[in-house]
DNA sequence: ATTTGGTTTAACTATTTGGTTAACAAAGAT
DNA sequence: ATCTTTGTTAACCAAATAGTTAAACCAAAT
């Protein structure tokens, strides 16, 4: 592993742990085990070290999110598939939605400028194959902005929010991650059944 | 208004903007528009400070909750009650939830400490009602935990997300706190609908 | 062997930032 | 009137923290 790919990794879990204003670069220099110096010798400042952090972490998520949206499958079909593979992907990144979020609430203009076209989920084409599916009697007439709205909140809100849920809910990291196992089926189901004909 | 409010007030909106640790003492005075040595003089630091305006904010939240959750109702009404009031406080305050969710995730020891017993969300009670209706066949059978976390997400996610939701769906602010209005009602009635026998 | 280029470090600097101090002012209390 | 308490400020301090520099290191090329 190069060094730069180990300040990367390194930055990758601190601030994705204390987010941009709470990390430290010493910090990161250390979990990376190198001389702070280095950080600034690879990437210039803390706002580049993290803007390289924050793509590479969106990035991973938003074309997924597009590759299934725009396939060729059915709303349910979608909707089935969407929620395994995301979840799927999620339980090997706990941290990243929660991150995102943080940081798009926290600095919003400067997030907004790192987003390109490119990394940028865009949910049109599904919006419009649900209108369709409303129209054909397939699924009960409702805003699909809602519907959107629902699946992400469902699937995304439980890591979101991953340290609330395990203290109301009153379960340890085992518990939490076989809910969200579980979780796979389960919410597509719901889902669905509450919005077919 | 108080110089003690003005401080408050001020470091509220601060703190819920930028978290604790990306808020500024300087920045929470000139909010005020009070010299910086008076939050030393009326709080006696930035952390006592913070536990102040967080203490409040969750201490707003969670009896609510209980209340709801704890009253003799049965499920189906609980869920219609619990989104509407829930949501309607949180349009009231659309910085809370992801305030307090970040600073769950950054600082959980903090944060738990500081967490006693009376502010405290107890979702005990509702959890055996699900069963036992689940046993008299009014709900399909199923995991309550999973249920209440589906009630959190589908209220609590779109405000915690609330700039990329806005982003992701393209929508401004009145547009955003319309979709939020319309969700009062259909969120009960989506749960209800995935749920019932 | 020596040079040369990128890599790495220790030590340093500048700035930000939470917190303090001492002086001042306004309002009650004696 | 004078003293005491409370509220308020400007100026200051010390610690933390991002960022710099110059020297050392080291491998490959000459």
């Amino acid at each position: 592993m190069t060094t730069e790919e180990k300040i990367f990794n390194a930055a990758r879990i601190v601030f994705q742990k204390k987010g941009f204003a709470g990390a430290r670069m010493q910090e990161i220099a250390d979990e990376a085990g190198i001389n702070k110096a280095m950080l600034h010798y690879c990437f210039k400042n803390k706002q580049q070290l993290f803007q390289a952090v924050f793509m590479k972490a969106f990035s991973q998520l938003a074309p997924q999110i597009n590759t299934i949206f725009n396939s060729e499958k059915t709303v349910f079909e979608k909707i089935h598939q969407f929620t395994q593979e995301y979840i799927d992907f999620v339980i090997r990144n706990p941290f990243l939605p929660q991150f995102i979020i943080q940081e798009m609430n926290n600095n919003p203009e400067f997030v907004m400028s790192i987003l390109n076209h490119e990394n940028r989920p865009h949910p049109a084409v599904l919006m419009a194959q649900i209108e369709q599916e409303i129209e054909q009697g397939i699924i009960k007439p409702l805003n699909p902005k809602q519907l959107l709205l629902n699946i992400f909140s469902m699937t995304v809100f439980p890591f979101a929010a991953q340290t609330m849920v395990k203290g109301i809910l009153r379960i340890n990291d085992a518990e939490f991650n076989q809910m969200m196992e579980e979780r796979k089926t389960i919410i597509a189901q719901d889902i669905i059944n509450s919005i077919k004909k």
